[in-house]
DNA sequence: ACGTTACCCTA
DNA sequence: GTAGGGTAACGTA
């Protein structure tokens, strides 16, 4: 800890309180999306910061007024009696702002008992006793008082220091003369009565004159032959209102000895505790502090640097037999391995990692082919030496996403077997939310250490380097790393999940030998018809043209009409179109809903629809498959991710399959580019209601099973029950409004979805989901269930038992946690 | 070159 | 009203 005695910056102290009701009432109530109140909050949070940016102090103190009463009210009960209490929207601020002052690592004081202005004043006062500056931030002229050499004034609102001198030509009078003037003036506000008729003139002509309260009764004849205007009626209040003179005087004096729980020493500022900061700007949607807070540099792990490592590389033959010795005689070891590139179809190996021990691995480089990099064992021998290994399904290996090393082994006919443990898909059944499932960041969340990342060794951008490029002593330790941490990853994360018997055979049974098939699959690809899609991509680029042509002329001008900028100035400024709807960041929206209803009564956004959706069918799909199909295979490899969404689905990336489209007829087009190959057919297969189904059984509504069990079409059958109708005689349109009750229930969906989904009055849409709830009570039992579980235990979990965290069902604004709330009732059927 | 925003495709 | 990924435009570095 730095001492104050070594040290020199002033000691900065915040009026927290002043600066509350200032940002209250100077900036514009800003509220979340939900409604939390955050004007003030994010007032006052500005200040400190600049402040902390422009004075940089090692020492400072950010101070509140407590609740409840304090000493004055005891000297005088009226004390601040006519003040309103706090209004709501600013009490609301105070909780959450002290939580973020916080975790910001500032020392909070919130002392009881006494007013903001006495812990300041304790505190400057004692800096001063030690032959320390201090600097009070405040907006409150009460704190002249307290200025002498030592102590200054800092007003961040318009950014004006006061000291000694700034006092008297601000005032007319020295500090030591500010708490008589106060008490002569008395305070509204405060309720303080002060001498009645004497204002700030008045008070301030006398004090000049004579002195002080003191002086001013012992020598109050004088006062009445002052050779000013009204000094014989000043006299006479003063002498008649001695008593509140007195009083005001101890009421506005602020104390300079209060008893506190800490010494000075310890107001030093400590580090931020970025989790909670994350968690409170998210709720408060401070959306620059987050993304600030995402840009940092995530804060050096706590523990030192691994020094104790043993790392080897590996180029000679006997090295090499060393290790496999030592590999074939572990009861588990971990591997990696190093490649020229992401693309598991086309990377090149460069080189293999092992670890059997933690802090203990070795490196084997095959290709790094630099000039002047060293000789190296051949790729063909190493792989011929190590081929019955990683085929032994009995040599248990760990990894970091396998599926990787698999498809990149299979390429050199390696059908790697025994895989046994993947720390990615370890780290995702611990905990699929906590964050992303990449080495680097498993490390530090489960290592707490940081690692080299490939950008520190390659660089990034064009002039990245490819791993062979990378010089033997870089390259060496990374990659003996890469496999000491990923070992280190299991022995910290597999203890996890055996904790828990549901994951551990989630993690066995499900997410390993998916592992293996979900690479197979990638690597087999699909097969596309180019030339269809070429066909296509020129029919819409035709279709385009003519488009484009025609707005060109309802516009009456040319434009970009891929830019919703320029679009947006066409239409709501040129053309004068109503504005129907706004983006989150306040533009004109030109969303599909919005041209949607415009097309009703305007050409321009009608065509525009047409536009949007076959540029985004020839951009993103007849325009871009073809260029991701493999030149050796001639087939398109997706990457599919097993430890990506939040509720334990696959997605799909590089290109994503699962977005294919499928609605419309010219979308559907694009499917007839995906084919067999000759003399093979292909066969589609879907679940008929897979999630409905779940609902059932997870809800055990017998109305529901019964429905499933005897085959009928589930959204009838749910009309049939809503409406009271009998089956055959429900209406297409009480059909579509019964499924659109079914789906939205599993979205967590309230009134005011379905009555916009369906175009109805709220309480409409209520009656549909009272009744529904009637129908099928064990739905709403089950509804509850989880709603209730959620909030007790923070997770919910699917039917095998995969967990999905809720941090956001605890947060106080209001919306993120009905956000959670959505996302658990949804989780058990999707995640299922 | 990169990140953000607006938009839109899927189950 | 759940869960994803991708593209183009645009602003900043």
């Amino acid at each position: 800890m730095t001492t104050l005695t070594e040290f020199r910056d002033p000691i900065i102290l915040i009026d927290g309180s002043s600066y509350l009701y200032r940002a209250y009432h100077a900036l514009p109530q800003l509220t979340t999306a939900s409604g939390q109140p955050t004007g003030a909050i994010k007032g006052v949070l500005s200040m400190l910061r600049k402040l902390i940016e422009e004075y940089q102090p090692s020492h400072i103190a950010v101070v509140f007024d407590a609740k409840g009463k304090n000493f004055r009210h005891d000297q005088y009960p009226l004390y601040k009696a006519n003040r309103p209490p706090m209004p709501d929207v600013l009490q609301q601020q105070i909780a959450p702002l002290h939580d973020i002052i916080r975790a910001l690592g500032l020392p909070l004081l919130v002392i009881e008992g006494v007013e903001a202005d006495d812990v300041i004043g304790t505190l400057a006062h004692q800096a001063q006793l030690r032959n320390l500056r201090a600097i009070i931030a405040t907006g409150d002229k009460d704190f002249a008082q307290v200025v002498n050499p030592y102590i200054s004034l800092l007003n961040t609102m318009n950014n004006t220091r006061m000291d000694e001198n700034g006092v008297k030509e601000k005032f007319g009078i020295p500090p030591n003369l500010i708490i008589d003037l106060l008490a002569l003036m008395g305070d509204k506000v405060d309720n303080v009565p002060g001498v009645p008729g004497i204002g700030e003139k008045s008070a301030l002509q006398l004090l000049q004159h004579i002195g002080g309260i003191e002086q001013l009764y012992e020598r109050i004849d004088e006062v009445g032959k002052l050779p000013l205007r009204g000094s014989e009626t000043w006299m006479k209040k003063l002498k008649a209102h001695e008593a509140e003179a007195r009083l005001a005087r101890e009421l506005v004096t602020i104390k300079l000895d209060v008893e506190l729980p800490l010494s000075l020493d310890e107001l030093t500022i400590q580090d931020e505790n970025r989790e909670v900061l994350k968690k409170l700007y998210h709720e408060l949607e401070f959306k620059t502090w987050l993304h600030e807070l995402d840009k940092k540099k995530t804060a050096p792990a706590p523990a030192a640097k691994r020094t104790n490592d043993n790392y080897q590389i590996i180029l000679t033959e006997t090295d090499f037999f060393t290790w496999l010795n030592k590999l074939e005689n572990a009861a588990l070891f971990s591997f990696d391995t190093e490649t020229t590139g992401v693309n598991y179809m086309q990377a090149e190996l460069v080189g293999v990692s092992f670890a059997v021990q933690a802090h203990e691995a070795a490196y084997v480089p095959l290709m790094h082919d630099y000039e002047e990099a060293p000789q190296q064992l051949s790729r063909d021998w190493v792989l011929e030496q190590l081929k019955p290994l990683l085929e032994n399904p009995q040599a248990k290996k760990v990894g970091q996403n396998l599926k990787y090393d698999q498809s990149i082994l299979a390429r050199y006919d390696i059908q790697l077997q025994g895989i046994a443990y993947d720390t990615m898909l370890e780290s995702y059944l611990v905990n699929s939310t906590a964050g992303r499932h990449d080495m680097d960041s498993l490390a530090v969340r489960y290592l707490a250490t940081t690692t080299t990342t490939y950008e520190d060794i390659a660089g990034k951008g064009v002039k990245q380097k490819t791993f062979n490029q990378i010089p033997l002593e870089i390259a060496g330790p990374y990659a003996a790393e890469d496999a000491d941490i990923t070992l280190q990853l299991h022995q910290t994360l597999w203890p996890k999940l055996e904790e828990n018997s549901q994951l551990k055979n989630l993690f066995e049974t499900v997410e390993l030998p998916l592992l293996s098939l979900l690479s197979k699959i990638e690597r087999q690809g699909t097969l596309i018809d180019v030339e269809k899609l070429q066909q296509q991509s020129g029919q819409l680029a035709e279709r385009l043209q003519e488009l484009e042509q025609e707005a060109y002329i309802l516009a009456g001008e040319e434009f970009n009409l891929s830019s919703t900028q320029q679009l947006g100035k066409i239409l709501f400024e040129k053309l004068q179109i109503p504005i129907v709807q706004k983006t989150p960041k306040g533009a004109p929206s030109t969303a599909e809903p919005v041209l949607q209803e415009l097309a009703m009564d305007y050409p321009l956004p009608k065509l525009l629809l047409e536009y949007r959706s076959l540029t985004k069918l020839k951009s993103t799909y007849t325009d871009k498959l073809p260029e991701q199909i493999d030149p050796q295979t001639h087939r398109i490899h997706t990457s599919y991710h097993q430890a990506v969404t939040a509720t334990g689905r696959l997605s799909s990336a590089d290109p994503n399959l699962q977005n294919i489209p499928i609605r419309t007829l010219e979308g559907r087009r694009i499917r007839q580019a995906f084919i067999a190959p000759k003399n093979w057919k292909m066969i589609a297969a879907d679940y008929s209601q897979i999630e409905l189904r779940i609902m059932a059984h997870l809800s055990e509504d017998a109305g529901l099973i019964h429905a499933f069990e005897q085959n009928q079409d589930v959204h009838r059958a749910t009309a049939a029950e809503v409406f009271a109708t009998p089956l055959e005689s429900v209406s297409t349109e009480q059909r579509r409004h019964a499924k659109a009750i079914n789906f939205g229930l599993m979205y967590g969906m309230g009134t005011f979805g379905l009555s916009k989904q369906l175009g109805l009055k709220r309480y409409e849409a209520q009656a549909y989901i009272d009744k529904y709830f009637e129908r099928y009570p064990g739905v709403h039992q089950f509804m509850e269930r989880i709603r209730r579980l959620a909030h007790e235990q923070g997770f919910v979990e699917t039917l095998l038992g995969r967990r999905l965290y809720l941090p956001d069902i605890h947060a106080r604004n209001k919306q993120l946690q009905l956000g959670a709330e959505r996302a658990a009732i949804n989780a058990p059927m999707q995640g299922t």
